[in-house]
DNA sequence: GTCTATACCAAGATAGAC
DNA sequence: GTCTATCTTGGTATAGAC
């Protein structure tokens, strides 16, 4: 797959650079936010130079906007392969499961979380409002459930991303009602 | 109240000139959040010059800190008021309402939703999550209710402030699955 | 109590070499 | 395909006048 069997770290095939930059993108941009982060930040996570960066999408809205369609993607990759044909609503518990596994990788969540506080943005915005439909109606499509349980569904989901931007699992310091939460949002037993 | 009957501008009380300056900086941060605010936003929704702004609460942090606490004690408050004493479980639709109401003052929820997405900061992070638990723990102190409800009561919550922020319901753009999704979050039925 | 002026640094984007 | 150098802007914070 990979072009070069040697990184060699320069001349590398145009898209398995975008590639890796993007993956610089998703963990810079999860951590810090849309606006929070420097495309420089992104470039030496990358291991190239800041203009490269900037040369590759043109601006660094445009580099949000594909890394951020990138982990949307691996979400709606993620439930199709979860769900499983003509299961109905029992596959809202299967998605369920997906998602709380997709903790593991925070990157996505946090992307995601980090998206949904852009609806003032004028270009940002539109996309953020949807994505998050895109989600909604991929949902349903596969579960064919009402929306009210849609509705549960996404509510756990959005609790469960913001625990993961605040990082509450890894500084629960010694408060028994932050660790219960945590412990009582990681079993999905309500779907 | 007002100190001066005129409000003249120049020379105000110190108090109220910072209450002044906390409702700018709740304001622009909600639209904005808090990397991407600047203290000169503020000042000039406060009416006053940027050096002063940082004059008054020493950085922007301090200022974001005093504008996040804002929120977070109208929140309380709210709560608090909603809540009967000795009702028990039943608080929980009642403070699930007094939620929903707060919904009118966008602010308060947009504030919270990008103070969430600070877990990664320093000193900011630990701050947000100690905001996060004291609303858990006020709600199971005013409803008694398990630590399994006041998540699927936090969950709705996360769900509100997000389609808050995304400002979904001013953008349904004829979707008919956006607008069915606003139509039934708004009604607190689940509690 | 509040401003103007400004120092200082960071960030996005461009030009152009290699 | 990728870098260095740099332009330009904007943002926080300080100094000091009024």
């Amino acid at each position: 797959m990979a072009a070069a069997p040697t990184a060699k770290r320069t001349r590398m095939s145009a898209e398995d650079r975008r590639e890796q930059v993007l993956d610089a993108a998703v963990a810079a941009f999860a951590e810090g936010g849309y606006t929070g982060t420097t495309t420089d930040q992104v470039a030496r996570l990358a291991g190239v130079s800041q203009p490269y960066v900037v040369r590759m999408f043109g601006t660094k809205q445009a580099l949000f906007l594909a890394a951020h369609q990138r982990v949307m993607e691996r979400l709606s990759t993620e439930f199709a392969a979860a769900a499983e044909p003509g299961a109905g609503e029992e596959n809202l518990h299967l998605i369920a499961a997906a998602y709380v596994r997709l903790i593991a990788d925070r990157d996505v969540l946090r992307v995601m979380q980090h998206g949904f506080t852009l609806g003032a943005d004028p270009v940002l915005g539109p996309a953020m409002r949807a994505s998050l439909i895109a989600v909604v109606r991929q949902i349903r499509q596969l579960s064919g459930t009402s929306i009210e349980r849609a509705r549960d569904f996404l509510a756990q989901g959005m609790l469960i991303n913001t625990l993961v931007a605040l990082q509450l699992a890894e500084h629960e310091g010694d408060d028994p009602e932050a660790a219960a939460l945590v412990a009582c949002v990681l079993e999905p037993k309500g779907f």
